[in-house]
DNA sequence: CCGATACCCGTGCGGTCGTCCGGGTGTAGC
DNA sequence: GCTACACCCGGACGACCGCACGGGTATCGG
């Protein structure tokens, strides 16, 4: 693969070589953050994070967006594992799923907006 | 763009729509997320983050990855202000930037792998 | 000064993603 | 039963992304 034949730093490039996940890991680490990694499904999570349970259209209503859009999202995000749906009537509740991730609702929810809000990265 | 004309539960969507971030911060988040969410980029950061210094052509020893490729994520990651160079002779050396963001740095890197690791996802 | 090295950059292609559109299913009210 | 409603599903279109390829630049060894 690497088109040069010496290393410049054998060492370091050892010392990495064991700390770097392996590629498996790492398309399943992108898969969990790609999901994340929508303005729709943030938004959706978050909004899911505050009220706990709200059905597609008011969903759509609180994030001023298209049912269509919010359906997909609630989609993805029902295959990735982290909402559920609760059908009552012709009306279908979502909210989070009951074991989801601490550390996504910690960091990649609440953190990463007053990152995002703080620092405009030089 | 909601189609019904009325709200479920409007107390639930008014809370929501306080909490929720804004579109504007969401895709910025998004921005952020896209950059992590991919498997040679989050090496990349990986590796570097243990060594914290690197060529590129040892990174892509590193990472067993064409050159290319790790060329590309690392002018992504330059890009969104994750990474510097430094140029010595004809050798360019990657190093995280020195304000990386520590929560990137913690969680979306050390504890995502425990997390996908972990948790299957039912 | 000349060739080789290490890397950058612009371009093009295949694949994937997000959204919109039409039609369908099941429920509630008359 | 029949219409209206809330939502799901499939396909289709447009946009974007990641990577490979070719050509270019600066540097070092001889």
């Amino acid at each position: 693969m690497a088109d040069h034949a010496h290393p410049v730093d054998a060492d370091r490039v050892a010392r990495a070589k064991t700390r770097v996940p392996s590629r498996e890991d790492a398309v399943a680490m992108a898969e969990v953050l790609t999901v994340l990694a929508d303005p729709t499904r943030a938004r959706v999570l978050h909004a899911l994070d505050a009220v706990e349970e709200l059905c597609v259209g008011d969903l759509a209503l609180a994030l001023d967006a298209s049912e269509d859009a919010v359906g997909y999202a609630l989609r993805v995000l029902r295959g990735a594992g982290l909402v559920t749906n609760r059908k009552q009537g012709r009306v279908v509740f979502y909210r989070l799923v009951a074991g989801f991730p601490e550390p996504l609702r910690e960091h990649c929810l609440r953190a990463l907006v007053d990152l995002t809000r703080g620092e405009p990265a030089p």
